[in-house]
DNA sequence: TACATTAATCGTAATATTGCAATAAATAAT
DNA sequence: ATTATTTATTGCAATATTACGATTAATGTA
């Protein structure tokens, strides 16, 4: 046990709590705050401006990087990270479309029940 | 270890992680999207509707609970779930600010790294 | 070339999550 | 009162996550 149960859900649901977990940890929300910030690329310091071990925050990147929601190059002998507008904005799009579903009716206020 | 150093982060940032931890499993997901689509209240059926165990199904149940994400009221033998609108659109607009604070400028299209 | 700097990876320990069978609790029906 | 129905809880096993020290890899500098 243990194991998630993927094959019974849609591949929206599935899709939807993927990007929600990445976005379940405080240093990785953490992170991203840092990198939109700044405004620009951040190239070393993230490991002094939150405060993990360096190892730590590598791992936290990495995750980050599997859902393509920062990007990053090398320059020299560091690397420069950036959020990727692209996955940003469809990420957002995402939840958008799964709170927009509940649309509340005037007519239908679940005064019925709960 | 194993244990998130939440103090070390903001309070928005943790709250954030948790709003996102809940949602960050397809089981609850599909719960949620089952007290939509039903437009109202579910007695009973959310069992037989996500093919989990009883037991499993009650324990998602208890984590939206908890973060108040939906509202159960006992009704004779079986429970009634639904929708808790206020913090539906209290999520909602966490996200949606956490999103909007990237705000891409045509005068700064972070060209210089990534 | 030798040394410093930076980031990724490995190994490991602690903790959390997921899932389910079994049981308990609480009410409805007979 | 007994039995059935429904949901919560308990206990447990499997897996995942978080964190960090140590090491590795790769580039820049003296």
């Amino acid at each position: 046990m243990g194991l998630t149960k993927t094959e019974i859900f849609s591949e929206k649901q599935n899709e939807l709590a993927t990007i929600a977990k990445v976005l379940a940890h405080p240093a990785r929300i953490a992170i991203l705050d840092a990198l939109i910030k700044s405004k620009q690329c951040i190239c070393g310091d993230l490991v002094t401006e939150i405060g993990l071990a360096q190892a730590t925050i590598s791992q936290h990147l990495k995750e980050l990087k599997n859902t393509e929601l920062i990007k990053g190059t090398i320059t020299g002998t560091s690397m420069c990270y950036c959020i990727n507008a692209e996955k940003w904005n469809s990420f957002q799009e995402a939840f958008r479309q799964f709170f927009n579903q509940l649309i509340e009716l005037e007519e239908n206020p679940n005064q019925n029940c709960c």
